[in-house]
DNA sequence: AATACGGGGCA
DNA sequence: TGCCCAGTATT
């Protein structure tokens, strides 16, 4: 029955079907079988707003360079970050490492079981610590997140905004009446792949294990539930990366906290107006004013490449100059260095800088 | 309550 | 292209 959604008779008979069409048709994920707290951590983090498809090769890697939470601890802000590198959401990188240093300091390398006490690492709310505590502690946590909110709004016919406190509360209600006491973080699991492949955005209802639980099902909304939120608009950015050479070397700056992508290291970014582009006299003008306001005298020697980025809701037209040094230091406020050109890829890099990067060794 | 934060996968 | 993704922290 649909009526009845969340009583306990519903909830035995939907943890039934949940569980069986995992046991049948639950996702073959490379890290099925390890629950060790560690390496449950690094994954659900990596995998906020990031697809499984993008996480696998990261957490491959990060897992092969920090091992322990003792070799992440120990390890240098930059080189986590250059693991990052490519994956986005970078304070995700910093509070990693950040919170595997209060977890080797603070309590001496032991993990903290309940989901209570996990939820004060930075960077872990909510969804992370019901996560970590249910496949790594078996405490029964209840989740949301992409995957089960659409599932829940879906079987509740939520027609809230699942955004809203009203909506948020909503969810977290149902998700705790379902979560079971015995292996809580299977079930768990078990909720997040029928998220992910049968109700999915264009949920797939006759392949569906609980479609009679389903009251958007039985009300023919699903489609229309959960309620999509607009997109914020895009704002178009055109900048220019500016390259700036001195015997071999290269001038990096660390990007500072307050702006885009804090912690990573990339090359001086001067924004021009619409339309502006290097092949014109006054846009090469304003690139020498505007990098001698920061310190440096420069002559212009050619565009290196331009490509197209998005960032947040920035859309990032960039073209990069390729200029050499006459005189003078960096005052632009950033911390700067002169840096071989055959080891920028030790440093951290955001993606249009590693692009750039590969510009100066090999002209596009 | 709204916004910032990245980048890739996929129709 | 546009939409979506195992969210969290900050304003």
């Amino acid at each position: 029955m649909t009526s009845d959604v969340g009583t306990s008779q519903w909830v035995a008979a939907f943890r039934r079907r949940v569980r069986r069409w995992y046991r049948l048709h639950g996702r073959e994920l490379p890290w099925k079988e390890d629950a060790d707290p560690y390496s449950v951590w690094v994954r659900e983090i990596m995998l906020q707003q990031t697809t499984v498809a993008a996480v696998v090769p990261y957490l491959e890697k990060f897992l092969d360079e920090f091992p322990t939470v003792t070799s992440l601890a120990q390890a240098s802000e930059e080189a986590v970050l250059r693991v990052w590198e490519g994956l986005g959401y970078y304070s995700r990188a910093r509070n990693l490492h950040r919170a595997a240093t209060m977890i080797v300091e603070e309590w001496e390398g032991v993990w903290p079981r309940s989901a209570d006490a996990i939820e004060c690492l930075p960077g872990v709310g909510r969804y992370t610590a019901s996560a970590i505590a249910s496949f790594a502690f078996d405490e029964a946590a209840p989740i949301v997140e992409a995957n089960t909110l659409r599932l829940y709004s879906r079987l509740l016919g939520m027609v809230d905004d699942p955004a809203r406190a009203s909506g948020q509360k909503q969810l977290w209600a149902f998700a705790e009446r379902v979560v079971p006491p015995a292996r809580p973080g299977q079930f768990n699991q078990a909720l997040m792949d029928l998220g992910a492949t049968v109700c999915r955005s264009e949920p797939l209802c006759e392949e569906c294990p609980v479609r009679l639980n389903c009251q958007a099902f039985r009300l023919g909304i699903t489609s229309r539930v959960p309620m999509r939120r607009r997109r914020a608009r895009i704002t178009e950015l055109h900048e220019t990366a500016v390259v700036i050479k001195r015997s071999g070397d290269v001038l990096m700056i660390r990007y500072s906290e307050e702006g885009r992508w804090p912690g990573l290291w990339g090359f001086p970014l001067i924004s021009r107006a619409r339309g502006e582009t290097l092949d014109q006299p006054t846009t090469i003008l304003d690139l020498v004013r505007e990098m001698r306001a920061r310190g440096i005298d420069i002559e212009f020697c050619r565009q290196l490449g331009e490509f197209r980025h998005g960032v947040t809701r920035f859309r990032i037209h960039l073209q990069a100059a390729d200029v050499s040094w006459v005189d003078g230091e960096w005052n632009g406020g950033e911390r700067a260095e002169w840096i071989p050109i055959d080891e920028l890829s030790r440093r951290p890099l955001s993606v249009p800088g590693r692009q750039v990067a590969q510009w100066i060794r090999k002209p596009a």
